[in-house]
Order: structure tokens, then C-alpha cells, then sequence
DNA sequence: TACCTACTGTGTAACCTATACACAATTATA
DNA sequence: TATAATTGTGTATAGGTTACACAGTAGGTA
């Protein structure tokens, strides 16, 4: 006797079918930075059992595209964004996790920078909300998202991706605002601005910060084209 | 016009069966230690297209099992063993990355202890082989494994798993080889020693080891009720 | 215009961790 | 009884992390 994936998918579907009733759908956890929160996009969830509940923007899988292009599917249908930063985290398959069949989804997060996007007029159940904010959603959805989040907490300790969801000029206070906001601790304001200029990231504009009702920092950038390799050396201050 | 996600799977299944043609399947990367080595059971691929090729264990998800499920089947049909180590690491949903049709699978990695692996009889077609040793596999197995393995590499720095791989009393050479072949790295041992005593996970059995043509090591066994929450303070030294 | 507020920008010392490294003790074997 | 191979042990150095204070600057306000 052998395993199912032995035989071949179109013997399988002459057969019974037993295998093709699953289906397999992307969600994706967006997240913006506004006004020092981390905050996420959710839609109001439209089915019966989760009324007035908000839900995580996804959809199925189609046969004939990729998982990952299923997810920038979605991203670029909610906030009309093209070349936004995505990373796949988890994939969930409790058998009883959606109310109206058996539905495999897989789990991305996305940075955007939140000024970019423009939502879509007509859908008006699409809000940002704070992530701290967060203490149900629809189906499995809050388990996702704190799946992705600490995902993303550790993905920064290493990596620089942050900066997708900053504009492009910002200032160090900015970016330590999401540091913590991200990790959901204070730093040293001092040592932050030690570690990162040791890294060598980030670009000095030469222009300072307008209309802040104190002395305005300076503008940087990140260049990319000085991270070596993709990988921090040394973690986030604390 | 709503997403595929807001009608019913009913209401898909009536309409055109458009969203049931992807099948999905779990593939488990086994992993083992044995002579110092870090091994990996595989199969011979009975695919045509893969003829002569070595792949991964997996099986098609069946309706009615949650993911995790099938790949705790997976492993208990392949190698007998029940009470295993078991992590989820990726999803591959490549529109092309089966021959015979459209099949997402999701990849798992376990680690056994090899001692405790009978190999099923008729199932001749099963071997171990050197994770260092595998240039090709079937499918997009190989790129699988080399996730799989950069999971694990990552894991073990601040997780106490590599137990799952050894007997239940093992020396401190062993624990220390076992770290190198999967870290591809070679260690000081005094600092190794160091590190680990800190750490306090070790009960010393005040037994030593036998048959060995040398001074023999003292045996020690992991004692989890003192590993706090899951997480090691420190990486592994190198 | 002078002062107040709130933030920016900067350096150093203490502490902690990581690393490099050598020799005596023990067992099996020839 | 000597040899081979490995275990078991401590210290000094280097490097990184953390804690911490004060002068400078722009805007706001009286």
C-alpha cells in the first residue's frame, strides 16, 4: 500500500475527491507605524458567525498563482501597494478553524509605510488599529497576529526592515519610537544612537526635522547598499 | 464583488470546484545523529519524473486531520515513533513544484533518536543518509532540507532540542559533536564545558562511559524541570 | 527680546560575557 | 610498564553592553 502522494493528483481526483476537499488561502498581517503605535489593517469579517468582529485581509489560493503571489495579491488589492516587504510565518491547519469548511491558510506580514496608503473608498470597513489595542478577532486571526508579531520582534533583532514602514527621511527619534513600540520596551536614547551609527546604516540628509515644537534632529535615510549580507551584527540596545 | 473567502466553501464546491484543485501534503525532514554526523531519513522516489531520485517522507493532508497530524503520521508510519520532536518551518506552494498537478506542502522537521528507529521491513527503500552528503533531491526537496536545517541551526542556539537526538545518558563530547555537525562549526571544549554547566541543564548520572579505548567522559542526562520557560540565555560558543 | 520648554547631541567608566589557551589525570592497549 | 588518546580544570584578555549628565538649539510665549 502506498501514501496518497504516491499515486498521481489526477488518479487522486478520479478517484473519490477525498483529497481536494481542502482549500488553501493566504492572510496577511499588515502592519503600519502611526503616531508611535504599530497598528494593523483589519476588515470587518462579513460571515454570520463572526458579525461584528474584525478579521485579517486574506483570500483563497488560486489554482494557477504561487502562495506567495496570493499574498501580494491581497496586499495590492487593500492598499493598492506594488513592492511592499513580505515574509511568510506560519501556516494554520486546525481542521475546525473556519466555521464554513476546512481551510488551510498561511500566514504572511507586510511593512508598509501607513502614509501610502489610500484606502480604498469603497471599502470602508477597512480600518488601522493599534496592535496593543487587539484582544479578539474573527477566527483564529489574534493568534496570527501575535504568531506574526513575535516574529516580527525577533526578525528586527537581526535584520533591517524596519525602515519599510518609515518614510524615507526620519529622524532617530522616530525610528526609536518604533524600536519600542515593535518590542514593547524603553531603550537608552544614547546607546540606540551609538549602536546605530557603529552599523553604519543610515545615510546623514543634512536636513533637520520641521515644524517640532523643540530643537529638530537630523534627517537620515538607510542605505541599504552598506548592509553586508543581509544580516545585523549585534541585536537592538534594551 | 467580494473575495473567494466571503462566500461559503458550499457555495465554491457548487459553484465550479475552482478552489479545490490544490492539493496539500506535509513533508517531514527526519533528522538523526549517528557517527558523529547529522543524518536525514529519506525514500526513493517512485515518480517517474524523479526516478532513482531520494526524497523527503510525506503524505497528502487528509480532510478530516489537522496539519500537524498528518506529519505526526507521517513519522509514526515511517519510523514507529510517537512521542517526537516536531516544528513546523515553511510552506512551498510553487505553482510547478510537483509534476503530477498543484500541491502546497508544508514542511515540518523532527528529530529522533536513531538508536530508537527501527526501520519498518519492507520498507527497503528507507535509508539515512549524511545531511552533509546530499547535493539533490526529488521535487524542490533539496531547498526543503536546506530551510529545514536553517531552522534548526537557529533553534538550537537558544533552545535545549538537541537532546531529541541523543540517548537519555550521553558525555559531553557526544553533546559537543553533536552541536558541531549540526552547527558546522568547531568549539572549545573547556568554553563548551563552561557554558553548559552554567546553564545548569545537565544531571550528572555518576556513571562513565564504556568501551571507549580512552580515558572515559563522565554520562550525563538533560534535566528539564530546570530549563526556565523554554529559552537558553546564551547562544552556543563557538 | 528674553526666557522657558523640550528636545537633540555627545563620552566615559563599570560591568559582564566571550574567547584563547596548557597541563595533569585517567583508561585501554600494546 | 610505557604509550596513545581523551577527560577535567582556571585564568587572563578583549570586546561588547549598560548606565548615566550636561550643554546646545529651536520654537513658543509672555
Amino acid at each position: 500500500m502506498g501514501t496518497a502522494l504516491q499515486r498521481t493528483i489526477q488518479q487522486l481526483r478520479s478517484e473519490d475527491s477525498e483529497f481536494f476537499q481542502i482549500a488553501i488561502s493566504v492572510d496577511c498581517v499588515i502592519f503600519g507605524f502611526d503616531k508611535n503605535e504599530l497598528k494593523v489593517l483589519l476588515i470587518k469579517s462579513d460571515l454570520e458567525e463572526f458579525k461584528d468582529q474584525w478579521s485579517l485581509l486574506g483570500d483563497l489560493v488560486r489554482p494557477d498563482e504561487n502562495l506567495d503571489s496570493a499574498s501580494y495579491r491581497v496586499l495590492k488589492h487593500r492598499t493598492g501597494l506594488d513592492d511592499v516587504y513580505l515574509e511568510q510565518v506560519y501556516t494554520f491547519g486546525e481542521v475546525s478553524r473556519h466555521p464554513a469548511g476546512r481551510v488551510i491558510s498561511t500566514a504572511y506580514y507586510s511593512l508598509i509605510n501607513i502614509k501610502d496608503h489610500q484606502p480604498v473608498l469603497s471599502d470602508n470597513e477597512l480600518h488601522w488599529h493599534p496592535v496593543n489595542d487587539i484582544t479578539t478577532l474573527a477566527f483564529d486571526h489574534k493568534i496570527i497576529l501575535d504568531t506574526c508579531l513575535q516574529r516580527l520582534q525577533s526578525k528586527i533583532e537581526e535584520h533591517p526592515i524596519v525602515f519599510n514602514l518609515l518614510p524615507e527621511k526620519f529622524s532617530l527619534r522616530e525610528l526609536q519610537n518604533l524600536y519600542e513600540a515593535i518590542l514593547g520596551v524603553k531603550m537608552d536614547r544614547r546607546n540606540f544612537r551609538k549602536k546605530f551609527f557603529l552599523m553604519n546604516w543610515l545615510e546623514d540628509m543634512n536636513e533637520l526635522e520641521q515644524d517640532v515644537p523643540h530643537r529638530p534632529g537630523k534627517l537620515y535615510r538607510f542605505n541599504a547598499s552598506r548592509f553586508p549580507n543581509g544580516k545585523m551584527k549585534t541585536p537592538m540596545p534594551v
